[in-house]
DNA sequence: ATCGCTGCATGCAACGTTGCAATACCCTTC
DNA sequence: GAAGGGTATTGCAACGTTGCATGCAGCGAT
């Protein structure tokens, strides 16, 4: 058994009112007094009782964060940074891992988000952002939440990305500036309703449209059904062996790039020279494939500090009385060997 | 505000104790009364609070998982793995980055881990296992510790990991095997009290001096400061400057390896016919590299589901009666492109 | 001497849950 | 019809913490 603020008052010879509010710091307490329960916690190692304490207070200190999959490198950097910048708030972050499945994003805002952490940052995957946003509206007590990537119908809840439409422009732009021509997309998601591969698909469409291209052939523009390496290695599978070789690919993320890049390597294409690639997340991994990769570079660092701002706004705001935000984080196109 | 059993048991007309038994299904309730509390818990979406359960049970059903840093890829899908089994338990986790830091590492046994979690699974990467151990004797409440790795002198903890001396030997062995005879190693850490370099330094010499080689040049064992990408490519120019151009290197880790193969091209040495890398964990990178990378895996879902069997073992058991174990999970050699 | 003020310390109650033990009820059996 | 046994339900207390209100002492001002 560990050590209550009972058994430290005991000690000190004090009440347990005072041992808290030394501990807390919020009350005046005699410099003499303080000094002395100091040391009789450190003598018995006195820890708070997380439970207790968020029973009273009825907050946690735990704020969840909600991603496809842990494995895939840009989340687990940006939940990298997550935590890391919720330590420096005295949050703790607990991850879950949707691995694309409907349900388990749906459970987490109905159950599991609702009693347990204080807040929630979600990047959703399966789920329509339309349907998020009506379940986040009815469930009971409405939990606090950030969306990453995602735009809910209206804005009515609070959304920190990139510019998805802005950035594949560039990476589109990029592609045809250093004069390509045939220009595949790898990444499109037609069966899911999700935003961010159909802005990205947007963003591509529209610099093609305004350098005058007509719209490209339906197989130059690969839908995948997940976005690991492995799927873009069998798009540019696809792409290779279909009608019309493109000279150039834009991957909607830097793991769909990797695998395109594989493959490209296999079939003994010559990278750029043969055919250009440019991805979408700047991964670690990125810049020592071989060519290091041209992508784009979502800030990262921003992301987490902004999401973990919007989520501190709303937590200690009174009564939602903070209007929905929809913060656009910077990004950058970074040239290197593959494009 | 959210209902509580109070308002579910006002609402059908029975007593908070009723409400509790139908929650948690333990004493006997009446099928027509059990009907009627389950559609009024529905009716209000009742969820229970946590934490008023932990504080009555003691326990918080959160475990802590501390690893140096989230974004580095084996450590992210193993925290993937580990996280998809804790939730088969209900467990919960939450996600420590120690960054090496060993004031993180020592914070997180005697503080942090003190009082959040029920037990705590932690991958030591600057603290000495000594001093580890050490410190998890004389914390106060006794957490339940698995190591991942490191192991703690004289058994005292328990301790998941594969045999790196073996391993490490293996990928050595292969090497010799294909003809390699200037074998280097990347991945040294003498400054670290670290015992899994260390292990793997190891069964490196062991090979190598079974296959009756000479002790390899120190000018052959690099050391690094971390296992990054940066530190394989900054060993690997290391190593072709030097006085003694190996034909083969045995990366103590896929992202060290990864970093080295990435200098060999920007080197235009052709990989493996100029130089063979192996490297260590099987990281999903690896299987996309240019060639693909030739490595050790160890078992990972291995790891993750008996850590967490261990974990179990020792929360749930009364007064530490279990005795510590150091469990060894399998690995293998996984030819690909590189060696 | 009395009053009010400030600084410090304290007691009570409540957060929502569950273990324990007791009670009320019904049905069977002699 | 009473005793016995089981089933169903309940009240009380406690887990460790903190908000609120209050108490107490000492001080300077009136």
């Amino acid at each position: 058994m560990s050590s209550r603020l009972k058994d430290v008052a005991a000690r000190a010879g004090v009440s347990v009112r005072t041992v808290s509010n030394v501990v807390s710091g919020s009350a005046t307490v005699a410099a003499e007094t303080r000094q002395r329960v100091q040391e009789v916690i450190e003598e018995l190692g006195y820890r708070p009782n997380l439970a207790a304490r968020s029973l009273r207070a009825g907050r946690t200190g735990i704020i969840g964060l909600a991603i496809p999959e842990l494995h895939s490198p840009y989340f687990s950097e940006l939940a990298g940074l997550l935590v890391e910048e919720a330590q420096r708030r005295s949050w703790t972050v607990v991850i879950d891992q949707t691995r694309g499945d409907a349900d388990a994003e749906r459970r987490l805002l109905t159950r599991g988000g609702g009693r347990v952490v204080d807040g929630l940052i979600i990047s959703p995957w399966a789920l329509d952002p339309a349907e998020l946003t009506e379940l986040a509206a009815t469930t009971a007590p409405a939990v606090p939440l950030v969306l990453l990537g995602e735009r809910s119908p209206r804005g009515t809840l609070d959304r920190v990305a990139v510019d998805n439409v802005a950035a594949a422009d560039d990476a589109t732009t990029h592609l045809l500036r250093i004069g390509r021509r045939r220009i595949a997309a790898i990444g499109l998601q037609p069966h899911l309703q999700n935003g961010t591969a159909q802005q990205r698909a947007q963003g591509y469409h529209r610099a093609l449209e305004r350098a005058g291209h007509p719209r490209p052939a339906e197989a130059l523009q690969r839908p995948v059904a997940a976005l690991h390496r492995a799927d873009g290695a069998r798009a540019m599978t696809e792409l290779l062996d279909g009608p019309e070789r493109p000279d150039a690919v834009f991957a909607f993320s830097d793991e769909l790039a990797l695998g395109a890049l594989h493959m490209a390597h296999q079939r003994g294409l010559r990278v750029p020279e043969d055919i250009a690639v440019v991805g979408f997340d700047d991964i670690e991994d990125g810049r020592y494939s071989h060519p290091p990769l041209t992508t784009i570079a979502p800030d990262k660092h921003q992301i987490a500090l902004r999401s973990l701002q919007c989520l501190a706004d709303r937590i200690y705001s009174p009564d939602n009385a903070v209007p929905a935000q929809d913060l656009t984080v910077p990004h950058r196109l970074v040239v290197r060997g593959t494009a």
